[in-house]
DNA sequence: GACCAGGCACATC
DNA sequence: GATGTGCATGGT
């Protein structure tokens, strides 16, 4: 924790609260590593549900391995993950991916995974279909990197508590939580995961904010910290 | 039928 | 740099 000592203390409230009224959010589900990437591409934009019908499609096939997706046609693979939304769109992105790792680190996904953070997120970033909440998601919950994730849920759980301004960009939201967290990969992890809960259950879109579990820190003041 | 869901690339101003 | 659009299925 460094930067600002007062907020850093507030996003530590801000975290066990959420954990006392969640409990373990147990992410990623997945049963390997490589699971884990296909799914950060497959969920892009979708309902995770979707995805593990997509996910489930291409364990039956047995096609859940770099080998196999990078000998599957394109139109077999698309036909698989339809249930995920955008098939075709994301089948050239699970293919963009799997030629990477098969080219530049012969399809040994723990062999991407042992250089440093700020070496491979480049790296995934330069791959099509591969953006910065994905790239995250690989090195977060795949990798077991400390680095926070930012998506959607994030910006408009912070941003409807007046935590953060909705117009802050993905890169100033993710520093503004690694500035002040420990960069441990379990609290990222869980933290994260929290976010997308509260955004789920309870700062929804549409309906707004209700019987929310942060409201406590609302009461009176309300914190403008970006 | 409208709205939403664990984004991204690309075009345009 | 900000804003708009296409991509598509399945649940509420």
């Amino acid at each position: 924790m460094k930067k600002n000592l007062q907020t850093a203390r507030e996003l530590d409230r801000y975290y066990r609260r959420l954990l006392q009224a969640y409990g373990p959010q147990h992410w990623w589900p997945a049963e390997t590593r490589f699971e884990v990437v296909v799914g950060a591409i497959l969920t892009q934009n979708t309902a995770w549900t979707n995805v593990e019908r997509a996910i489930a499609n291409l364990k039956r096939a047995r096609l859940l391995t770099p080998e196999a997706l990078h000998r599957a046609s394109l139109r077999r693979l698309a036909s698989l993950i339809r249930p995920s939304g955008y098939f075709n769109i994301k089948a050239g992105r699970v293919k963009a991916f799997v030629r990477f790792l098969m080219e530049t680190y012969q399809g040994d996904l723990k062999r991407m995974l042992k250089q440093p953070a700020e070496a491979l997120r480049p790296k995934l970033l330069s791959v099509k279909g591969i953006g910065p909440e994905t790239a995250d998601s690989i090195l977060l919950y795949a990798g077991d990197y400390p680095i926070f994730v930012i998506d959607a849920y994030t910006r408009r759980v912070l941003g409807r508590h007046r935590l953060t301004s909705h117009r802050v960009s993905y890169d100033q939201l993710q520093r503004f939580f690694m500035d002040r967290l420990k960069p441990h990969p379990g609290l990222y992890n869980e933290y994260h995961a929290l976010l997308v809960r509260a955004g789920k259950e309870h700062c929804k879109p549409k309906p707004k904010c209700k019987g929310c579990p942060l409201e406590v820190f609302l009461n009176g003041k309300k914190p403008k910290i970006w």
